[in-house]
DNA sequence: CCGTTTTATGACAACGATGTCTGAAATTGC
DNA sequence: GCAATTTCAGACATCGTTGTCATAAAACGG
């Protein structure tokens, strides 16, 4: 079993220098065209991939970019996953995985560490990371190209994708709202996150504009879970005079309430109207199916990731449309 | 802002050669304590991160490993992920993660380029790709380790971890079985993966202890996918004589079951009982919770890395414990 | 037909570590 | 106290590419 081909063997096989190879590998001008096909009739007859480690060493580039993300749905880490792989794959690039902690203090040593280590081309962050002043702040001190998967903050400082949060909140409110909704609760999602924030905002200004007033009894702290989602729905539905809709900050906790519903023998839509957010997986998964606010997940990962290889000079912050999905969940108030 | 340090600025920083330094980071022998703890401590001072590239370029280690799956689910590929990486972080080792289409003709060229290109220590192959022979021989030829994570074939070649699927399918089937049901339906898994072929017999083994008939019709073909699960439902619940059980062969298409009960609404478990598998975070998300088998997925990828690190000459097969889980879907026959 | 520019290719150093070899210092045995 | 052994540390080549520079060949302009 001969041992991986070198560039090396190439030249001699295409009678060529390595340069010329190098130049063939790299689309370079200046390489004659009978000459480029014979360099790659050597390296497709040798099955020759360049060695990153070579390449990263000796050149500019390493041909691998890091996708850093701490999130707690797998749902969505795998729709960010696959988005910015499918980038990779197109640009001839290998993505690392890198999960993180955002509340270890020595998060930002890591981010180092695994720039230091493996000289990525570029990084990926995705949502709470990318709100992580020691990690921002470790990026620009090192000059490294990134992009930001729906950041809560500091638009101006490098380039990102998001959708609008608040909007859709308000979007989904507003659904309920003309479906007769008075009573309108809502969970908040994880306070690490700053979508978080923007959809509690949005649920307010959809509010406002229809004229109920915000009552602060109908609106409480979820963390992004099934469990955080079924204890809040629990709560709300304790309430004197409970919610006639239960509108949670993503599906998840979406998911908790309909259980709590469940088991209480409240029927979903008819009792209760349940809208979830970031139309997942679990979101067709659960009876009724979740009425819900499509996140562009995998298609925010994979234009995250462009931006990243783009020649594009300077900041770009691209905005993706989200779209409200209506399923089984939500429906008319009981009169 | 300076570039990254390297081993040059630490042996100049500690006064030694950079071959010394190369030793203190390999822990190697002959290195007088008060020397290595100078070393220590330049490293520290500048922050020294290695090169990976230099490192794999130079030596026999490239410090990195790569995961290879095609799973749809994201819930199983995540814990997957999670557990390889955390011996990852342990080690101090990379994790390249690299989807993959079994289906794929260029499969085993996409893998034999993963390793030539970023020299990788060791692979971890995650089902269904763990059957997939053209890949297997291509490791093997190229004599990388490698281990599998859940194979359902050739236990011998290589090191894997796994748990018993036909037992805990039988598990599930007794339980079942034990409640009082006799027409039990059957949803098989994705074909592509070999533990569908061996839940469906743990299903059957079952049957036979118990002495009740084999009954085709009550079996049908699934995708491991909640669309898959719903069809099969809708088939199992149209014949004349109807289940009053249904196991399906992993969560997802359990969710799916549940939801065509609640569409044509049948109580669960009071007029059917409903069981999944894998014991994914959906199992707990779905209403009634599922009955299900607690797969150690995360253990097993955790293992399998160690595997891959352990200097434990030869092939080890390590066996994880699986664990029926009992929620509210499954209850007696109704009477 | 001769400079001058453009195109095309190669020689060689460099990237930042590790592997091998060599030799000095410390320890041991007698 | 001297030879043999073990421990410790450095010099230097090397891994497989790319960057820089030099230069040959072709194209161009008049």
């Amino acid at each position: 079993m001969a041992s991986r081909a070198t560039i090396k063997d190439v030249s001699k096989l295409a009678s060529v220098s390595i340069k010329t190879v190098s130049r063939v590998l790299n689309k370079e001008k200046y390489v004659r065209d009978a000459t480029r096909t014979k360099v790659e009739a050597a390296m497709a007859a040798l099955k020759f991939s360049p060695s990153l480690a070579a390449r990263s060493l000796a050149g500019r580039r390493s041909f691998q970019i890091a996708l850093i993300y701490d999130n707690h749905s797998p749902f969505y880490i795998h729709q960010i996953q696959e988005g910015v792989w499918a980038q990779c794959r197109e640009q001839g690039v290998r993505m690392l995985a890198q999960p993180a902690d955002v509340g270890s203090p020595t998060l930002a040593a890591e981010v180092g560490g695994l720039i230091d280590e493996t000289h990525v081309d570029g990084i990926i962050l995705s949502s709470p990371v990318t709100d992580a002043p020691e990690v921002l702040a470790e990026l620009e001190a090192r000059g490294i190209p990134f992009v930001r998967i729906s950041p809560g903050t500091n638009h101006a400082m490098t380039s990102s994708v998001f959708m609008d949060d608040v909007q859709a909140a308000d979007d989904m409110t507003t659904h309920l709202i003309n479906h007769g909704h008075r009573r309108i609760g809502f969970i908040i999602g994880h306070p690490n996150h700053m979508a978080s924030d923007q959809r509690l905002f949005g649920y307010r200004r959809a509010l406002d504009r229809a004229g109920i007033g915000f009552e602060p009894s109908l609106v409480r702290p979820g963390q992004f879970d099934f469990a955080s989602g079924a204890a809040a729905a629990e709560l709300l539905l304790d309430l004197p005079e409970p919610p006639t809709a239960i509108f949670a900050s993503n599906d998840d906790m979406a998911a908790g309430v309909l259980a709590v519903a469940h088991r209480r023998d409240i029927t979903v839509p008819g009792a209760l109207s349940v809208a979830g957010f970031d139309d997942t997986e679990l979101a067709s998964a659960v009876w009724p199916p979740l009425t819900t606010i499509r996140q562009p997940t995998r298609d925010l990962a994979y234009s995250a990731a462009g931006l990243l290889f783009s020649e594009e000079a300077g900041v770009v912050h691209r905005r993706l449309q989200h779209e409200l999905v209506v399923r089984g969940s939500t429906g008319r108030v009981a009169t």
